[in-house]
DNA sequence: GATGAAAATACGCATTG
DNA sequence: CAATGCGTATTTTCATC
């Protein structure tokens, strides 16, 4: 059980930017020796307030060129648990959640083409208990992160 | 203009899961000399096949209990470049694309409770141009990545 | 601050277009 | 023979103790 400062705070908001930023660096930043740093770091890392650190690529560039969000109507849970696994192991589901109103899950997928994105269509289609699916296609993306903002935790967060 | 063969492929496979890795340890993966690692990372990020890295933070521990999907009706062409601009501004918005179908836009956002939920939609809906929304909140996640699928990339990718 | 690990740099060699 | 890619050796930077 602890409080986050603001160090940690501004440590954090650079790592989602940067999530390579080298110790050093973060030190200049904060004013802090490069121990102190990684002594944060790890202790973030431990509480696991940090999932993890990745790459993103740009999927166009690798020709992925299609996203869509596609809901899914999951017959009443009984087959829900295989309806998880499957989509686990598609690599091409980025997302599934749960979600209030029409559809009982929504995923976000992507996929090289429409051939590709009829051919994933037509298996999710295919699992078990998936009653309909309902798709809307992305035609452009204008903002995409994951970052949580992070300006009124430094009196909220207790972990 | 270049290929990408199975020894970029597996560096970029082991960065989208750990994108803090270090390269004596990639180097080790794709049995090549550091300084042939760090030659095709800087190359890889250059051609911008690499969008960045990012530390992931676990939201719940920060007190970002709600995730939901709005879809948004914006009012046609007129004011949407406007709606982006806010958009853009709005740290809780996660995502925002274009879409085929009913809502003209889908948002992606992540807030503290159901009061700053409120607050969001309140925001969102006196933004210029913007008809209506329609609001699926998230129950549970059962998977959530950004990993693009590189297994039959060797052929495909030019750069 | 000192020690050790990791990365950047510089150079030569090999392969290829 | 110019260009690319790899490896070794060295220096510099970074991280741990």
């Amino acid at each position: 059980m602890h409080h986050l400062d603001e160090i940690d705070i501004a440590i954090l908001k650079h790592l989602q930017k940067n999530g390579r930023a080298q110790r050093n660096k973060l030190a200049k930043i904060v004013n802090l020796s490069v121990p102190s740093v990684s002594e944060r770091m790890r202790k973030l890392e431990e509480k696991k307030l940090i999932d993890g650190y990745h790459a993103v690529l740009n999927a166009q560039k690798f020709n992925f060129d299609i996203v869509a969000f596609i809901f899914v109507e999951v017959d009443n849970s009984s087959y829900h648990g295989s309806f998880v696994e499957k989509v686990v192991l598609e690599p091409e589901v980025q997302e599934c959640h749960s979600i209030t109103g029409d559809g009982s899950h929504i995923l976000k997928i992507t996929t090289e083409n429409t051939v590709s994105l009829e051919k994933l269509l037509s298996r999710i289609q295919s699992w078990e208990g998936v009653k309909k699916t309902r798709s809307n296609i992305v035609l452009s993306t204008f903002k995409q992160t994951r970052e949580i903002p992070l300006d009124h935790q430094e009196k909220a967060v207790e972990v």
